[in-house]
DNA sequence: GATCTGACTTGCGTTATCCATAGTCAGCCT
DNA sequence: AGGCTGACTATGGATAACGCAAGTCAGATC
């Protein structure tokens, strides 16, 4: 019951994963703390004390991960000036930082359902402009959910 | 361009987020060799040293992470005996560890879109049955695919 | 009984992450 | 000029993650 490795990946030790964009991914977003302030960022955070203090962390830490994140372009550090208040800066979702969205509803998701015991979500997502739920689904082209077993994995062609 | 807080989290300080899922799933998978283990799980990793040596880590961290996760429930730790082999144990995906599949699938499509360079993504995934490409989508119950700003979030009703 | 192999375990050193506390610094306001 | 506030920076110390290398241990094979 797993995924199925197609072509060269048949042979498992023909391909190793080193540049696969999982870890890739973890290397950004390999720590607790960067993940707690994207989230926050999701949810409107934009002034760094605000956003270190609903992620839960020290202005430390929230000062080196925002480093980080805005190296990586997931966050913008622009300047704004409110009437009356000297400039500051504030932490903007860029796009690479917005697609980060699936992921975090996924991890959400998975929480919910599996890590909240009998309370249930303490969230509830809906599509503002119908008013449905919302919900992070695995899907090919033709529409169908896919699980794990329908799942097929093969070498990319590398695109020129 | 965020998503839209409503109800009582329009007050952003009248809600913590401590109880909040993604914080929950972090704290189980906080750690990049956990969520690469996992990784080699769903392409069908089973054997201690394979899964080891396949998400690049040492087999003293995998021996740390592998008990965590089956701590966790994300894997179930069973024994098998190959024919004129001793018995030995494999490390199998349990529901709970099949359903960070999303996630895993969202993580992989964000680095392939934004950390790959010009190559593209390493790997395609398709689903088996029809043939056809497979993404991660956040959607509605009507289908509508929901873009960040579309996203509206709410205290859920605890379910008795 | 000796060997071999897969599955770990142990020990050690390094780096990363994080918290708590305190300090700095810019610039608007009075 | 002095105060205030938001946004950091600095220091110290604890814990965790991780790599490297070596060692253990069970049980099938020779």
């Amino acid at each position: 019951m797993t995924a199925v490795l197609e072509g060269k990946l048949a042979d498992r030790d023909a391909w190793t994963a080193d540049r696969c964009s999982i870890a890739k991914a973890l290397d950004v977003l390999g720590t607790r703390s960067s993940f707690l302030l994207m989230r926050e960022a999701f949810y409107g955070g934009r002034r760094f004390d605000d956003l270190a203090r609903r992620a839960g962390i020290t202005e430390a830490s929230a000062a080196a991960r925002l480093k980080e994140l805005t190296e990586h372009g997931l966050l913008e550090r622009r300047p704004y000036q409110e009437p009356g208040q000297r400039t500051r800066h504030e932490y903007v979702l860029t796009e690479k930082g917005r697609d980060l969205l699936p992921v975090a509803l996924a991890l959400m998701a998975w929480g919910d359902k599996h890590l909240t015991g009998s309370r249930g979500a303490p969230l509830a997502l809906r599509h503002r402009t119908c008013g449905s739920g919302v919900a992070v689904e695995v899907r090919c082209a033709e529409g169908h959910p896919v699980p794990l077993e329908e799942l097929g994995v093969r070498v990319a062609q590398p695109r020129r």
